[in-house]
RNA sequence: GACUCUGUAGCUCAACUGGAUAGAGCACCUCACUACGGAUGAGGAGGUUGAGGGUUCGAAUCCUUCCAGGGUCGCCA
């Protein structure tokens, strides 16, 4: 091996080379080293990095651990970087050279981009999250999905892929329309401004106020002896809303001028929840611009004989042959429905960005029949070759009284709740006093961060597939598992750094310190997992990889801390080696952060 | 009813995708330290991984049957 092969080849990729080789050399085995199992070694066996041999004794012919044991004395017999090992059972327990570990440390590990895959060396991918609708604020569950949409755009991102980030804005609809007719009736003329109310919370106030009234004519209409779903048809402010939707689609001059005056209030308070969210975007699309080009792709379907039309004038895709039935495109009366402008907004994609490879989708799960019907129906119009698009599906966010749901009230409001967050930081950050020395504005900065920080870290954490407890009063905390105990041993590592920068003690290379003991090295394995944690990641849309691997990172880093002093190291040396994984522990720990979309502050 | 997801410590979550004695945090108990930033560290207690059966060197993980919960099931989005 070469001293290049050395510094840049993975020491993971190294050991199943080896084996491979071996496993050729001694047993006449022909495997492809990627086919050999290695993993990091538990902590209560000696060594470094395991190979399992039960899978190779078909190829060995032998017990597994002696398979174990002739690979292993071959390996370590081979080289000068392993040094050691021990067979338990039939894991092969390898000790790699302390000197590799530093040597890596000081080079592949220091490098800015370590981890980091090169922008571009992975195809173009589109991730949408948040889409909401446009009659009222955003709330927890919307949080949960713009968060974790963000952050696994970041992780692709750093996983090399070019990402467009976008959202399909809901902007017609029957749900905008009941806010435009109570608005209309009830108004009297006020406004945002004339109230002082953010836009959205402002819109959303009266469609609260449609469902009450609505509400209170079905009563009475129930009252005077109608059926209730009957009722539900024929109140006068039900029917108004229908009136409301229809000019809306002839294109009515005054019916579309309310439209888009309301509906620019949302996006000005959705312009601020983002901000505070942490959140962007690269292209924004609008439900009013794709259900037009999705009804004449339906259209065009029905000619082409893929859908069909039927006596009553719907239009039906039949996909019993992949499992589900029929599914609506069109209404009878020629309206589009969900799945219409779905397909619409896809294709429109595809043709936005042709060299676009993938596209994710982040929805709820509530979701997925309705994801898995369009991907098939994407396919049958020719744009869905296998994976094309992909459902991040994701479970509700549930308070401790049971789900929540919109209609019934029971919602926490993303704004309110970031407020709260904001402040349980400010408290708290004022108590430990430590940023006297700031000012107003960097205060703010600081309290944002962590409050922010907790709670989307707190959203991020759990496995995406899962369904999650969310309790205002006791869920979101600041010790234990949580963002700002990172943040804060970002902090303590930064501190010590810039002390020793100031005393011109930085670590210079692994010439000129000490080599890892047994102490440091929980510390280094974990580093060196980074690339590993990354790629899974990636590949499974799972942000809570990322942030449990920062927390293990920054618990072993703590524990570090505690039991040694890093600038009162007895040597230079040691010194330096204790600088320079703080250092590496600051990187990685930002790294990771920035991929969950979460700031680090410098003090708290 | 059909399909689908989920079920791990009192609570909230992990477990490198089939690997070694299932790990953390909170809460509870004990301890450490002038502390390079205490939003700390070390330890204790807490488990039949919903239940049964199967597959194999090895199962929380795969198959199967039950049980419990969430979600979805043609003109809502």
């Amino acid at each position: 091996m070469n001293l290049l092969e050395r510094m840049t080849e993975r020491i993971d990729t190294r050991i199943q080379k080896l084996t491979a080789r071996y496993l050729d050399e001694i047993f006449g085995a022909d495997l492809a080293s990627d086919e050999i199992s290695v993993q990091k070694t538990r902590k209560e066996f000696a060594g470094d990095r395991t190979v399992v041999c039960f899978p190779l004794t078909r190829h060995s012919k032998l017990a597994p651990e002696a398979t174990g044991e002739a690979l292993g004395a071959a390996m370590v017999g081979g080289t000068d970087w392993l040094v050691g090992f021990n067979v338990v059972k039939g894991f092969l327990n390898l000790e790699v050279e302390r000197g590799v570990w530093a040597d890596w440390l000081a080079g592949d590990a220091a490098k800015a981009d370590y981890g980091i895959a090169p922008a571009g060396s992975a195809p173009q991918i589109m991730v949408e999250y948040s889409s909401p609708n446009t009659n009222k604020p955003l709330h927890l569950g919307h949080l949960r999905n713009n968060f974790l949409g963000h952050s696994v755009s970041r992780i692709l991102e750093a996983a090399g892929h070019d990402v467009v980030k976008v959202q399909i804005i809901n902007d017609r609809g029957i749900h905008i329309c009941k806010s435009m007719v109570a608005w209309s009736v009830m108004g009297g003329g006020e406004t945002p401004q004339s109230t002082g109310e953010k836009g959205d919370h402002f819109v959303g106030r009266y469609y609260v106020a449609f469902d009450k009234a609505f509400r209170a004519e079905v009563a009475e209409l129930v009252e005077g002896g109608m059926p209730k779903e009957e009722a539900e048809k024929l109140a006068p402010i039900q029917i108004a809303a229908q009136d409301s939707l229809k000019r809306w689609e002839a294109g009515d001059k005054d019916t579309v001028a309310l439209w888009k005056k309301m509906n620019g209030w949302v996006y000005e308070g959705f312009e601020q929840t983002y901000k505070a969210m942490g959140v962007d975007f690269d292209k924004l699309y609008y439900e009013s611009d794709t259900y037009l080009v999705g009804r004449d792709k339906v259209l065009k379907g029905v000619e082409n004989g893929v859908f069909t039309r039927r006596q009553d004038g719907s239009i039906w895709v039949d996909l019993s042959d992949n499992g589900l039935d029929e599914k609506l495109l069109l209404r009878s009366n020629g309206t589009t429905v969900y799945m219409t402008q779905d397909i619409g907004t896809a294709i429109l994609r595809f043709e936005d960005y042709p060299a676009l490879d993938r596209q994710v989708y982040t929805v709820g799960n509530e979701q997925e029949y309705h994801f898995k019907a369009l991907f098939f129906v994407l396919k049958k119009l020719g744009f869905d070759a296998a994976g094309k698009n992909h459902h991040l599906s994701y479970g509700m966010v549930e308070l401790p009284e049971g789900k929540m749901k919109s209609r019934e009230g029971k919602v926490v409001d993303a704004d309110d709740l970031m407020a709260e967050m904001f402040d349980v930081a400010e408290r708290i950050a004022t108590e430990s006093g430590k940023l006297s020395e700031l000012d107003a504005q960097e205060r703010q900065d600081v309290f944002h961060k962590v409050g922010l920080g907790a709670l989307k870290y707190f959203l991020l954490k759990v496995d995406p597939a899962k369904g999650m407890l969310f309790d205002p009063k006791a869920s979101i905390d600041f010790i234990g598992n949580t963002a700002p105990f990172i943040q804060f041993n970002y902090v303590r590592g930064r501190s010590i750094l810039r002390k020793a920068e100031a005393e011109k003690l930085a670590a210079a290379d692994s010439a000129t310190c000490a080599q890892p003991g047994d102490d440091e090295m929980e510390l280094v394995h974990l580093l060196y997992t980074m690339p590993d944690v990354i790629s899974e990641a990636a590949a499974s849309y799972n942000p809570g990889l990322v942030a449990n691997w920062c927390y293990d990172l920054t618990k072993s880093f703590s524990s570090y801390y505690q039991e040694h002093q890093i600038l009162g190291a007895d040597t230079a040396p040691e010194r330096a080696l204790r600088l320079m994984l703080t250092a590496r522990f600051t990187e990685a720990i930002k790294k990771g952060f920035h991929m969950l979309g979460i700031e680090m502050p410098e003090r708290m």
